[in-house]
DNA sequence: ATGAAAGCGCTAACAT
DNA sequence: ATGTTAGCGCTTTCAT
């Protein structure tokens, strides 16, 4: 392209090296300025801020990053598999909590798909020195996989640990538990007595969390719970599950689903059966996805914000590079959204 | 499983120089088998990869781009506002598509929230050389405002520009027109006549080609359009101009909405009109939410496939960055979502 | 085809 | 408080 050498100056992007000889400084007073040292007097700092501006500097990021050691950048690692559920408002969400905590730091966000076939691409990646930390989300599945790196390098993880072994990792998770209660709690407040749940895959802290979240509710108020079903989160699952909990042939007027989706899918098989909602039996769900609202009647659900807990995974990350002390588990709150199945 | 080494060295991450020593070979021999560089010998560069493989060697990517110039990276910039509507699943899905595609790249994703209070924050960010190329995505908007950094570096918008003074960017987009076009011919297909529609916003490409596409379909069959409501692509306002197209008075068995949220809407207001779908009036919509499986009966939709899109895009400007030719423009295919609101 | 050496733009001791 | 001086780990002419 460039037919060059007419004239003109190369224009190249200014260093700090112009900046130290427009201000009549060194470079390393420059660079103390640049990153806010103690030991500069006001004058001087004056005088190279006005040189930088002059300049219209910018500092160079990877040489920064080679002379400190600090790359200023973070990884959130979103697994394949969940990629596809990227369409998952939770991701989202999270993704947008993180990148907006974030953009008040001095920090970058690198996004990562985590490749299952060729796991060692992340694990080369993260160890590779790219990053200062990494966050990693997965969907309801509490898979800490990666938790071995933590000694290698600072990682926090969205959604408690399943496996015992884990504990020592750092994590972010919704009170699903507290979640799932005042639901229920909601429910019997209604004069429903005779509740049953479509829970989800036990194999998930979601899916424990939440179920004993009902049974804790339950057992409180004295009451004997109805039957419960598992599936799959998915709405097909859900459909499946609400059929299999009428068919049990045991009475009952209200359904804690675990998720949104399958409340959807519980609404399908509800009307199928004949029954109305909320008058015949009341269904209340979590997460409160965005499609809740546009269902009829519109589902009341457990709000988990995760916006909140992506900030807070960011946070919590930004604190941990640092060096400050940090808890091993932060719990974000979740709460009841009224609306008008039950 | 290397257990702590009883004698010597911190274990620090290795360097190309220890893998050039290992491989008794130059570090300048080490550097052109990273980067395949075609004059290394078969032989050598066998060494070297085993000594590469022996010390777990990962290139140091900031010392990389300081002396290459170049950073491996894209940034993928999301308005602030639009950040707000995150949990769209258009987004989501768009980036889904950016990561998957760079994944199989040596490029690494950049996550940015444009904030919109200070603005410039990005554009030195971009300006700083911290990647080599941009992705620019705002829902509906054809936001173009980055346009002019477009000579700085090489960028790719997600959807095309509004303004006509923006024709040299580079971007692309969903087949809108043809979309709405197909969606109203299957409308007529199925034997509608008085075919309304809900446009989305006259000042934003989508909302535009849209209508035009429906405008298109209506004239080539020599039918006369219904008549036509605008809306903001939400479902309160979807549901407020299927009111106001219903209050007009004009006889209407079919409804094309320029998108899912505003359809949803609409579903609310038939139904408050004691109106049924699609025995009375005919509904479709475009985007292919995820919801609209979920309402009921299933919405018949246009599909756009963002993650496509998404992938076209970040195609385009590693392109773009390579410095091969590309076309300034893009367009991804739309197609026919059929259930059971037609 | 391979090696030697000079930086890339910045930070971090160490001096002063 | 400010300047000097080494590098950080890699790429890239230029030799050979």
């Amino acid at each position: 392209m460039e037919s060059s050498s007419q004239h003109t100056v190369p224009r190249r992007t200014p260093t700090l090296e112009m900046v130290a000889e427009v201000a009549g400084v060194s470079r390393a007073t420059v660079s103390r300025v640049i990153n806010d040292s103690p030991k500069v007097t006001p004058e001087v700092i004056a005088v190279v801020n006005a040189a930088i501006a002059e300049l219209n500097y910018v500092p160079n990021r990877a040489a920064r990053s080679l002379a400190s050691r600090k790359t200023q950048a973070i990884a959130l690692i979103v697994p394949e598999s969940t990629a596809k559920v990227f369409a998952d408002p939770f991701f989202a969400s999270v993704v947008q909590g993180v990148a907006t905590h974030l953009s008040s730091t001095d920090y970058t966000l690198n996004l990562l798909i985590a490749s299952e076939t060729d796991p060692d691409k992340t694990r080369r990646y993260l160890l590779g020195g790219n990053v200062d930390g990494a966050l990693v989300v997965s969907h309801h599945s509490g898979d800490h996989s990666y938790t071995q790196l933590g000694n290698a390098l600072p990682i926090v993880f969205g959604g408690r640990p399943l496996q015992a072994d884990a504990t020592d990792s750092y994590y972010v998770d919704a009170d699903n538990v507290h979640g799932a209660r005042i639901a229920t709690e909601y429910l019997i407040g209604r004069g429903r007595r005779q509740i049953a749940a479509i829970a989800g895959p036990q194999d998930m802290p979601a899916g424990i969390d939440r179920l004993r979240g009902f049974r804790e509710a339950l057992a409180s108020a004295g009451l004997t719970e109805g039957p419960v079903e598992t599936a799959d989160f998915s709405p097909a699952g859900g459909a499946d599950a609400m059929r299999r909990l009428l068919a049990t042939g045991q009475p009952l007027d209200a359904v804690l689903a675990a998720n949104d989706q399958m409340a959807a899918g519980a609404y399908g098989a509800l009307a199928e059966a004949g029954l109305r909602v909320p008058h015949d039996v009341a269904l209340i769900g979590f997460d409160n996805d965005n499609f809740g609202a546009t269902l009829s009647p519109p589902l009341t659900t457990v709000d988990q914000s995760p916006v909140a807990l992506g900030e807070e995974m960011a946070r919590k990350l930004v604190q941990l590079i640092a060096g400050d002390p940090v808890p091993r588990a932060t719990i974000t709150p979740t709460r009841l959204v009224e609306r008008t199945s039950v």
